[in-house]
DNA sequence: TTACAATCGACAGTATGCTGTCATTTTGTC
DNA sequence: GACAAAATGACAGCATACTGTCGATTGTAA
Protein backbone atom coordinates (compact mmCIF):
# COMPACT_ATOMS: atom_id res chain seq x y z
CA UNK A 1 0.00 0.00 0.00
CA UNK A 2 1.42 3.16 -0.71
CA UNK A 3 1.87 5.98 1.92
CA UNK A 4 -0.86 7.91 0.70
CA UNK A 5 -3.12 5.68 0.93
CA UNK A 6 -2.03 4.57 4.59
CA UNK A 7 -2.61 8.80 5.30
CA UNK A 8 -5.67 9.01 3.42
CA UNK A 9 -7.42 6.16 5.81
CA UNK A 10 -6.02 7.33 8.67
CA UNK A 11 -6.66 10.89 7.64
CA UNK A 12 -3.53 12.50 8.72
CA UNK A 13 -1.60 15.02 6.28
CA UNK A 14 1.90 14.19 4.53
CA UNK A 15 4.80 15.02 6.04
CA UNK A 16 7.44 17.16 3.72
CA UNK A 17 9.41 13.63 3.55
CA UNK A 18 6.21 11.99 2.17
CA UNK A 19 5.74 14.93 -0.74
CA UNK A 20 9.62 13.90 -1.64
CA UNK A 21 8.22 10.41 -2.80
CA UNK A 22 5.30 11.90 -4.52
CA UNK A 23 4.20 11.85 -7.98
CA UNK A 24 3.28 15.48 -8.37
CA UNK A 25 7.04 16.71 -6.45
CA UNK A 26 9.18 14.25 -8.79
CA UNK A 27 7.39 15.72 -11.92
CA UNK A 28 7.57 19.28 -11.13
CA UNK A 29 10.84 18.80 -10.08
CA UNK A 30 11.81 17.10 -13.39
CA UNK A 31 10.20 19.82 -15.40
CA UNK A 32 12.28 22.53 -13.45
CA UNK A 33 15.66 20.18 -14.15
CA UNK A 34 14.85 19.77 -17.88
CA UNK A 35 14.07 23.51 -18.59
CA UNK A 36 17.32 24.32 -16.19
CA UNK A 37 19.26 22.19 -18.57
CA UNK A 38 17.50 23.42 -21.82
CA UNK A 39 18.57 27.09 -21.00
CA UNK A 40 22.07 26.29 -20.16
CA UNK A 41 22.75 24.78 -23.54
CA UNK A 42 20.10 27.26 -25.51
CA UNK A 43 20.55 30.22 -23.72
CA UNK A 44 23.17 31.97 -25.77
CA UNK A 45 20.15 31.74 -28.74
CA UNK A 46 17.92 33.11 -26.85
CA UNK A 47 15.25 29.95 -27.45
CA UNK A 48 13.53 28.59 -24.32
CA UNK A 49 12.04 25.08 -24.91
CA UNK A 50 8.59 26.33 -25.91
CA UNK A 51 9.95 28.26 -28.08
CA UNK A 52 11.72 25.60 -29.96
CA UNK A 53 8.73 23.25 -30.06
CA UNK A 54 6.75 25.97 -31.40
CA UNK A 55 9.48 26.55 -34.06
CA UNK A 56 9.65 22.49 -34.89
CA UNK A 57 6.42 22.37 -35.10
CA UNK A 58 5.63 25.26 -37.68
CA UNK A 59 8.39 23.90 -39.66
CA UNK A 60 6.53 20.65 -39.88
CA UNK A 61 3.28 22.29 -40.12
CA UNK A 62 3.66 25.36 -42.04
CA UNK A 63 0.62 27.53 -42.36
CA UNK A 64 -1.24 26.23 -39.56
CA UNK A 65 -3.25 28.85 -37.61
CA UNK A 66 -2.08 29.88 -33.82
CA UNK A 67 -4.42 27.54 -32.26
CA UNK A 68 -4.08 23.89 -34.47
CA UNK A 69 -0.03 24.68 -33.36
CA UNK A 70 -0.98 24.62 -30.18
CA UNK A 71 -2.77 21.42 -30.59
CA UNK A 72 0.69 20.29 -31.93
CA UNK A 73 2.48 20.98 -29.42
CA UNK A 74 -0.32 20.83 -26.47
CA UNK A 75 0.49 24.22 -26.02
CA UNK A 76 -2.81 26.37 -24.21
CA UNK A 77 -4.11 29.06 -27.29
CA UNK A 78 -3.06 32.06 -25.20
CA UNK A 79 0.33 30.74 -24.26
CA UNK A 80 0.92 30.06 -27.92
CA UNK A 81 -0.17 33.26 -29.34
CA UNK A 82 2.07 35.03 -26.79
CA UNK A 83 5.03 32.67 -27.80
CA UNK A 84 3.93 33.56 -31.73
CA UNK A 85 4.17 37.03 -31.33
CA UNK A 86 7.34 37.10 -29.68
CA UNK A 87 8.83 34.74 -32.62
CA UNK A 88 7.38 37.02 -34.93
CA UNK A 89 9.25 40.38 -33.59
CA UNK A 90 12.25 38.52 -33.86
CA UNK A 91 11.98 37.75 -37.28
CA UNK A 92 12.07 33.90 -36.69
CA UNK A 93 8.53 33.72 -38.16
CA UNK A 94 5.49 35.14 -40.35
CA UNK A 95 1.90 35.55 -39.72
CA UNK A 96 -0.15 36.09 -42.09
CA UNK A 97 -4.26 36.52 -42.54
CA UNK A 98 -5.49 34.71 -45.55
CA UNK A 99 -7.76 36.14 -47.54
CA UNK A 100 -9.77 33.43 -47.56
CA UNK A 101 -10.61 33.81 -43.95
CA UNK A 102 -9.58 36.64 -42.23
CA UNK A 103 -10.11 34.97 -39.14
CA UNK A 104 -7.24 32.61 -38.73
CA UNK A 105 -3.35 33.78 -38.76
CA UNK A 106 -1.74 30.84 -41.01
CA UNK A 107 2.05 30.72 -39.55
CA UNK A 108 5.19 30.40 -41.54
CA UNK A 109 8.76 29.34 -40.62
CA UNK A 110 11.36 32.40 -42.33
CA UNK A 111 14.67 31.72 -43.45
CA UNK A 112 16.01 33.25 -40.38
CA UNK A 113 13.42 30.72 -38.35
CA UNK A 114 14.78 27.37 -40.30
CA UNK A 115 18.74 28.54 -39.40
CA UNK A 116 17.93 28.31 -35.75
CA UNK A 117 16.99 25.28 -36.15
CA UNK A 118 20.17 24.04 -38.08
CA UNK A 119 22.45 26.04 -35.50
CA UNK A 120 20.92 24.29 -32.48
CA UNK A 121 20.83 20.51 -33.77
CA UNK A 122 23.86 19.72 -31.45
CA UNK A 123 22.75 22.07 -28.51
CA UNK A 124 18.97 19.90 -28.40
CA UNK A 125 21.14 16.71 -28.39
CA UNK A 126 22.91 17.34 -25.63
CA UNK A 127 19.75 18.56 -23.54
CA UNK A 128 18.47 14.92 -24.41
CA UNK A 129 21.68 13.69 -22.83
CA UNK A 130 21.78 15.55 -19.63
CA UNK A 131 18.53 15.17 -18.85
CA UNK A 132 18.87 11.59 -18.83
CA UNK A 133 22.34 11.47 -17.85
CA UNK A 134 21.95 10.01 -14.41
CA UNK A 135 20.02 7.07 -15.65
CA UNK A 136 21.57 3.79 -17.55
CA UNK A 137 20.61 3.39 -21.06
CA UNK A 138 18.14 0.71 -20.04
CA UNK A 139 17.27 2.77 -17.33
CA UNK A 140 16.63 5.78 -19.76
CA UNK A 141 14.58 3.19 -22.20
CA UNK A 142 12.46 2.14 -19.49
CA UNK A 143 11.52 5.76 -18.55
CA UNK A 144 10.81 7.45 -21.70
CA UNK A 145 8.79 4.36 -22.13
CA UNK A 146 6.34 5.12 -18.65
CA UNK A 147 6.30 7.97 -19.26
CA UNK A 148 5.17 7.94 -22.58
CA UNK A 149 2.37 5.72 -21.36
CA UNK A 150 1.46 7.95 -18.64
CA UNK A 151 0.92 11.06 -21.26
CA UNK A 152 -0.78 9.12 -23.66
CA UNK A 153 -3.56 7.56 -21.32
CA UNK A 154 -3.52 10.23 -19.48
CA UNK A 155 -3.60 12.98 -22.41
CA UNK A 156 -7.27 14.04 -21.82
CA UNK A 157 -7.30 15.22 -18.54
CA UNK A 158 -5.14 17.81 -19.78
CA UNK A 159 -6.58 21.22 -20.24
CA UNK A 160 -4.55 21.28 -23.94
CA UNK A 161 -4.71 17.78 -24.78
CA UNK A 162 -2.65 16.99 -27.42
CA UNK A 163 -3.84 16.92 -31.07
CA UNK A 164 -1.81 14.93 -33.72
CA UNK A 165 -2.36 16.82 -37.14
CA UNK A 166 -3.31 14.32 -39.57
CA UNK B 1 21.73 5.36 -30.99
CA UNK B 2 19.13 7.94 -29.75
CA UNK B 3 17.17 9.81 -32.45
CA UNK B 4 18.68 12.62 -30.99
CA UNK B 5 21.91 11.75 -31.26
CA UNK B 6 21.58 11.13 -35.14
CA UNK B 7 20.06 14.14 -35.89
CA UNK B 8 23.14 15.46 -33.85
CA UNK B 9 25.79 13.34 -36.15
CA UNK B 10 24.09 14.09 -39.50
CA UNK B 11 23.08 17.84 -38.61
CA UNK B 12 19.49 17.50 -39.29
CA UNK B 13 16.72 19.45 -36.84
CA UNK B 14 13.77 16.91 -35.37
CA UNK B 15 10.85 16.79 -36.73
CA UNK B 16 7.74 16.94 -34.47
CA UNK B 17 7.34 13.17 -34.21
CA UNK B 18 10.94 13.08 -32.58
CA UNK B 19 9.51 15.85 -29.67
CA UNK B 20 6.91 12.95 -29.07
CA UNK B 21 9.89 10.71 -28.26
CA UNK B 22 12.19 13.81 -26.33
CA UNK B 23 12.78 13.27 -22.22
CA UNK B 24 12.01 17.14 -22.05
CA UNK B 25 8.21 16.87 -24.15
CA UNK B 26 7.34 13.92 -22.20
CA UNK B 27 8.16 15.95 -18.86
CA UNK B 28 6.27 18.94 -20.06
CA UNK B 29 3.09 17.14 -20.71
CA UNK B 30 3.61 15.13 -17.53
CA UNK B 31 3.42 18.01 -15.71
CA UNK B 32 0.62 19.76 -17.29
CA UNK B 33 -1.42 16.69 -16.66
CA UNK B 34 -0.21 16.53 -13.00
CA UNK B 35 -1.22 20.24 -12.05
CA UNK B 36 -4.58 19.27 -14.15
CA UNK B 37 -5.68 16.20 -12.15
CA UNK B 38 -4.72 18.44 -9.05
CA UNK B 39 -6.51 21.20 -9.68
CA UNK B 40 -9.62 18.94 -10.56
CA UNK B 41 -9.63 17.33 -7.47
CA UNK B 42 -8.28 20.64 -5.16
CA UNK B 43 -9.70 23.23 -7.37
CA UNK B 44 -12.86 23.42 -4.59
CA UNK B 45 -10.53 24.11 -2.43
CA UNK B 46 -8.69 27.15 -3.83
CA UNK B 47 -6.07 25.40 -3.94
CA UNK B 48 -2.73 24.82 -5.98
CA UNK B 49 0.25 22.56 -6.14
CA UNK B 50 2.67 24.78 -5.12
CA UNK B 51 0.53 26.64 -2.30
CA UNK B 52 -0.21 23.22 -0.82
CA UNK B 53 3.16 22.23 -0.61
CA UNK B 54 4.04 25.41 1.08
CA UNK B 55 1.00 25.01 3.32
CA UNK B 56 2.77 21.47 3.89
CA UNK B 57 6.58 22.74 4.98
CA UNK B 58 5.16 25.15 7.12
CA UNK B 59 3.39 23.08 9.05
CA UNK B 60 6.72 20.39 9.00
CA UNK B 61 8.91 23.64 9.58
CA UNK B 62 7.30 26.35 11.64
CA UNK B 63 8.75 29.27 11.70
CA UNK B 64 11.79 28.92 8.63
CA UNK B 65 11.91 32.18 6.79
CA UNK B 66 10.70 32.41 3.28
CA UNK B 67 13.76 31.79 1.28
CA UNK B 68 14.32 28.85 3.50
CA UNK B 69 10.92 27.24 2.86
CA UNK B 70 11.46 27.43 -0.74
CA UNK B 71 15.15 25.69 -0.30
CA UNK B 72 12.64 22.64 1.27
CA UNK B 73 10.54 22.43 -1.69
CA UNK B 74 12.72 23.68 -4.33
CA UNK B 75 10.86 27.20 -5.21
CA UNK B 76 12.49 30.49 -6.43
CA UNK B 77 12.90 32.65 -3.43
CA UNK B 78 10.94 35.30 -5.57
CA UNK B 79 7.91 32.51 -6.44
CA UNK B 80 8.04 31.55 -2.41
CA UNK B 81 7.71 35.13 -1.60
CA UNK B 82 4.44 35.73 -3.91
CA UNK B 83 2.86 32.26 -2.49
CA UNK B 84 3.26 33.13 1.13
CA UNK B 85 2.00 36.87 0.86
CA UNK B 86 -1.28 34.91 -0.72
CA UNK B 87 -1.48 32.55 2.28
CA UNK B 88 -1.40 34.89 4.47
CA UNK B 89 -4.17 37.28 2.88
CA UNK B 90 -6.46 34.06 2.87
CA UNK B 91 -5.62 33.34 6.69
CA UNK B 92 -3.98 30.25 6.10
CA UNK B 93 -0.39 31.65 7.14
CA UNK B 94 1.22 34.30 9.44
CA UNK B 95 4.85 36.18 8.41
CA UNK B 96 5.90 37.48 11.45
CA UNK B 97 9.44 39.54 11.81
CA UNK B 98 11.08 38.51 14.75
CA UNK B 99 12.94 41.50 17.04
CA UNK B 100 16.21 39.46 16.90
CA UNK B 101 16.12 39.81 13.28
CA UNK B 102 14.05 42.43 11.65
CA UNK B 103 15.77 41.28 7.93
CA UNK B 104 13.65 37.82 8.26
CA UNK B 105 9.95 37.06 8.07
CA UNK B 106 9.10 33.60 10.02
CA UNK B 107 5.75 31.88 8.50
CA UNK B 108 3.66 30.11 10.88
CA UNK B 109 0.55 27.87 9.62
CA UNK B 110 -2.63 29.10 11.17
CA UNK B 111 -5.19 27.17 12.72
CA UNK B 112 -7.28 27.68 9.37
CA UNK B 113 -4.41 26.54 7.59
CA UNK B 114 -3.96 23.46 9.56
CA UNK B 115 -7.39 22.67 9.30
CA UNK B 116 -7.58 22.44 5.21
CA UNK B 117 -4.51 20.30 5.18
CA UNK B 118 -6.66 17.97 7.48
CA UNK B 119 -9.92 18.41 4.92
CA UNK B 120 -7.68 17.44 1.70
CA UNK B 121 -6.03 13.99 2.90
CA UNK B 122 -8.53 12.42 0.77
CA UNK B 123 -8.45 14.56 -2.43
CA UNK B 124 -4.39 14.40 -2.34
CA UNK B 125 -4.50 10.77 -2.01
CA UNK B 126 -6.35 10.64 -5.37
CA UNK B 127 -4.59 12.96 -7.11
CA UNK B 128 -1.75 11.16 -6.34
CA UNK B 129 -3.52 7.64 -7.74
CA UNK B 130 -4.95 9.10 -11.04
CA UNK B 131 -1.54 10.51 -11.85
CA UNK B 132 -0.23 7.10 -11.53
CA UNK B 133 -3.22 5.37 -12.90
CA UNK B 134 -2.23 4.54 -16.27
CA UNK B 135 0.28 2.26 -15.04
CA UNK B 136 0.32 -1.11 -13.17
CA UNK B 137 1.74 -1.18 -9.56
CA UNK B 138 5.07 -2.60 -10.82
CA UNK B 139 5.50 0.31 -13.42
CA UNK B 140 4.61 2.99 -10.87
CA UNK B 141 7.13 1.89 -8.63
CA UNK B 142 9.47 1.95 -11.17
CA UNK B 143 8.70 5.38 -12.66
CA UNK B 144 8.67 6.56 -9.11
CA UNK B 145 12.35 4.99 -8.66
CA UNK B 146 13.97 6.36 -11.69
CA UNK B 147 12.25 9.81 -11.87
CA UNK B 148 13.55 9.56 -7.75
CA UNK B 149 17.12 8.86 -9.40
CA UNK B 150 16.84 11.58 -11.84
CA UNK B 151 15.76 14.36 -9.57
CA UNK B 152 18.45 13.47 -6.70
CA UNK B 153 21.38 13.19 -9.04
CA UNK B 154 20.45 16.44 -11.36
CA UNK B 155 19.33 18.27 -7.92
CA UNK B 156 22.35 20.73 -8.36
CA UNK B 157 21.65 21.46 -11.72
CA UNK B 158 18.14 23.16 -11.41
CA UNK B 159 18.00 26.53 -10.52
CA UNK B 160 16.53 26.13 -7.11
CA UNK B 161 18.61 23.20 -5.89
CA UNK B 162 16.31 21.33 -3.27
CA UNK B 163 17.97 21.25 0.68
CA UNK B 164 16.91 18.99 2.98
CA UNK B 165 16.90 21.25 6.45
CA UNK B 166 19.06 19.18 9.05
C1' DT C 1 34.74 50.58 15.44
C1' DT C 2 34.56 50.98 10.96
C1' DA C 3 34.31 48.99 6.56
C1' DC C 4 33.05 45.23 3.80
C1' DA C 5 30.52 41.06 2.82
C1' DA C 6 26.55 38.19 3.26
C1' DT C 7 21.65 37.66 3.90
C1' DC C 8 16.82 38.68 3.32
C1' DG C 9 12.57 40.81 1.50
C1' DA C 10 10.77 43.36 -2.20
C1' DC C 11 10.24 45.08 -6.86
C1' DA C 12 10.63 45.27 -12.11
C1' DG C 13 10.81 42.57 -16.03
C1' DT C 14 10.11 38.35 -18.88
C1' DA C 15 8.04 33.80 -20.00
C1' DT C 16 4.79 29.94 -19.35
C1' DG C 17 0.11 28.27 -18.38
C1' DC C 18 -4.62 28.64 -17.57
C1' DT C 19 -9.81 30.80 -17.25
C1' DG C 20 -13.21 33.86 -18.94
C1' DT C 21 -14.76 37.03 -22.03
C1' DC C 22 -15.25 39.83 -26.19
C1' DA C 23 -15.47 41.16 -31.18
C1' DT C 24 -15.01 39.46 -35.67
C1' DT C 25 -15.61 36.17 -39.06
C1' DT C 26 -17.15 31.94 -40.93
C1' DT C 27 -20.31 28.09 -41.24
C1' DG C 28 -24.56 25.65 -40.97
C1' DT C 29 -29.50 25.59 -40.88
C1' DC C 30 -33.97 26.96 -41.64
C1' DG D 1 -31.10 35.33 -47.35
C1' DA D 2 -31.41 35.66 -42.30
C1' DC D 3 -29.94 34.04 -38.06
C1' DA D 4 -27.79 31.19 -34.73
C1' DA D 5 -23.75 28.46 -33.74
C1' DA D 6 -18.94 27.62 -34.10
C1' DA D 7 -14.29 29.14 -34.70
C1' DT D 8 -10.47 32.38 -34.10
C1' DG D 9 -7.58 36.03 -32.20
C1' DA D 10 -7.05 39.22 -28.53
C1' DC D 11 -7.37 40.96 -23.93
C1' DA D 12 -7.76 41.00 -18.66
C1' DG D 13 -6.62 38.52 -14.77
C1' DC D 14 -4.22 35.14 -11.86
C1' DA D 15 -0.43 31.78 -10.60
C1' DT D 16 4.16 29.83 -11.30
C1' DA D 17 9.12 30.47 -12.41
C1' DC D 18 13.30 32.84 -13.03
C1' DT D 19 16.92 37.03 -13.43
C1' DG D 20 18.64 41.16 -11.81
C1' DT D 21 18.62 44.78 -8.71
C1' DC D 22 17.82 47.57 -4.59
C1' DG D 23 17.59 48.82 0.34
C1' DA D 24 17.80 47.30 4.93
C1' DT D 25 19.87 44.45 8.26
C1' DT D 26 23.27 41.45 10.18
C1' DG D 27 27.81 39.33 10.56
C1' DT D 28 32.81 39.54 10.09
C1' DA D 29 37.34 41.18 9.81
C1' DA D 30 40.72 44.64 9.69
Amino acid sequence: MKFWQKLAKSGTPPSIKDIYMAPGHLIRRSQQISVAIFMEELGEHNLTPVQYASLLAINDHPGTDQRGLGKIIAIDRTTIATVLKGLESRGLVSRIIPPENLRVKQIYITESGQGLLQNTVKEISRVQERILAPLSPVEQETLMSLLSRLVQLNNELSRVPLKLKS
